[in-house]
DNA sequence: AAACATATACGAACAATTTCGTAGATGCAA
DNA sequence: TTGCATCTACGAAATTGTTCGTATATGTTT
């Protein structure tokens, strides 16, 4: 259920590009890193049997596609990321991305806004 | 460098109760998971041998202390995470934070304060 | 001093992940 | 139709992390 990072890496191009053959995601990922084409092969494999992604059996070729969400699988990673590395904490996580990236203005403002309902919703509760 | 999930309990009791002997780190692990004692002291002589923790030859038993803090322990954990989990965008990781964990009026209050910090220096940047 | 409790060190098994070589199938081109 | 390019499948090595049994040393108690 949890993708590895090697895994992580093919789901993104996936996500990215939609539906693709070995070959394409191979492609792709050579352009960041050194891979063998049998290696991307045998993840893709491996995934496609642990279930992380469906597989169309085209003519010569297979066509893989992502079995599983960008957004669920980011939040399965932050519940288990808050976990392991914050204890739970999850505001102490957000502080510390906070004070150590930059973001534009309008990401600022995007999470200000989010951040605003949810503190209405925290003083209702009170 | 970056500590294993296993390395990062042991980290968080050293953290929290500081220098401890490998018994009363086996104490507390116990308590929330199976493990031998003598997986925790392979555990933390493995540490003790990458640098992640010092250790103090007393009598009979040796008093281990963290090496690195939790602070930049942390930050390099969210650098790595922020990357592999969201391709280096910070505020996506945020907001699916913020989105999905419960938080208290005074944690939201705080983050909201350091938020409008970063928002007036994203301001002046403009 | 002898027996006991408890400490460290060490080796080894086991599992998960990553990597790639090689074999065999299949379509295409000469 | 023969050979070349390219695909999948498979097996296996290398690496890393986790686990614990056993040996051995060292204090402590009687």
């Amino acid at each position: 259920m949890k993708p590895t990072d090697s895994e992580l890496e093919i789901l993104h191009v996936l996500w990215a590009n939609g539906p693709s053959t070995v070959r394409q995601v191979h492609e792709t990922l050579s352009q960041s890193r050194d891979i063998g084409y049998t290696t991307a092969l045998k993840l893709m494999q491996i995934m496609y049997e642990k279930g992380l992604l469906t597989r169309e059996e085209d003519a010569r070729s297979h066509t893989y596609t992502a079995a599983v969400s960008e957004e669920d699988t980011q939040r399965n990673l932050v519940d288990r990321f808050v976990e392991t590395a914050f204890r739970g904490s999850a505001s102490k996580l957000v502080m510390q991305v906070l004070g150590q990236h930059k973001a534009s203005r309008e990401e600022l403002d995007e999470i200000k806004k989010l951040l605003n309902n949810l503190n209405q919703d925290a003083g209702r509760r009170d």
